[in-house]
DNA sequence: ATGGTTGGTAGCCAA
């Protein structure tokens, strides 16, 4: 089965970008970023056409994450990131989907991006990294096959950078993130396109600004993470670089696994 | 080169 990830920068500028690519790849079940809408204005006719099954967690204006799924939602686990009240972002929705003899923990999240670094959003970054931390040990202890996935804001070593160099002062390359993002890994979980795809030259994000897609000035932020059990049923990793070239594009591209 | 571009929203914020 094939399980995706992509930030669409705002669902309502990118649907036929969406269903175009939903067509295209068929993914069994696709994890949305940066919705930018509310979970009644979330155009959910257009994708339940497709044959999917939604759980939707949004805001106005910013933020805001789907699951798509081919098989049925068994549950949604959680709507927000456990770990703070106060936090009013709508960033992280995990569901299980249910298989024929199995089921698969899927973990969607938007991690704050963090800029600029020194000021409360740098510490909001951080502290939700902490907390993400917290509730990827709690999900270890239940040994399923469980992927956390979607838009990082955190490049993990210079080989994730065109220009490393360039993103020494963004809270996206700062020691303290890729430090977090570290020990997160660390715990027990499986980066699928790095153990995928060494190589460098493998990017996710490509700024709208400075030209960046055309001097191919990219970074590789959006990340697959897997638990010990679906990692032992990896068959491939990839990348949908093609999706920058439409019309009108989302600054990410879609990410992918393959499970067997 | 502290630049430039897009999305959502309503006179700027977030990225």
């Amino acid at each position: 089965m094939r399980i995706a990830t992509w930030n669409i920068n705002g669902v309502k500028a990118r649907l036929e970008g969406a269903l175009a690519w939903l067509r295209e790849t068929s993914p069994d079940v696709a994890c949305f970023q940066e919705i930018k809408c509310t979970d009644e204005a979330f155009p959910a006719e257009a994708f339940e056409a497709l044959g999917y099954n939604l759980a939707v967690h949004g805001q106005k204006g910013f933020n805001g994450v789907a699951i798509l799924s081919k098989r049925p939602l068994d549950e949604v686990a959680v709507r927000g990131l456990p770990g703070d009240e106060a936090d009013t972002h709508s960033r992280y929705i995990e569901a299980v989907v249910s298989l024929n003899g199995g089921v698969v923990r899927v973990g969607c999240l938007y991690l704050p991006n963090g800029n600029p670094i020194g000021t409360d959003k740098f510490t909001y970054k951080l502290a939700w990294m902490r907390r993400l931390h917290d509730r990827v040990q709690c999900l270890l202890q239940l040994e399923e096959p469980m992927l956390l996935l979607g838009d990082f804001n955190v490049i993990p070593d210079p080989v994730d950078a065109r220009n490393p160099q360039s993103w020494t002062n963004d809270a996206l390359f700062q020691p303290e993130t890729r430090a977090a993002y570290r020990a997160l890994v660390n715990v027990g979980l499986t980066d699928a396109v790095r153990a995928c795809h060494p190589e460098a030259g493998v990017y996710t994000f490509w700024d709208y600004q400075a030209g960046a897609w055309q001097k191919d000035h990219g970074i590789r932020i959006d990340h697959i993470l897997l638990s010990p059990q679906a990692a032992d049923r990896l068959q491939g990793a990839g990348i949908d670089k093609f999706t920058r070239s439409w019309e009108k594009p989302s600054d990410h591209v879609p990410v992918w696994v393959e499970l067997g």
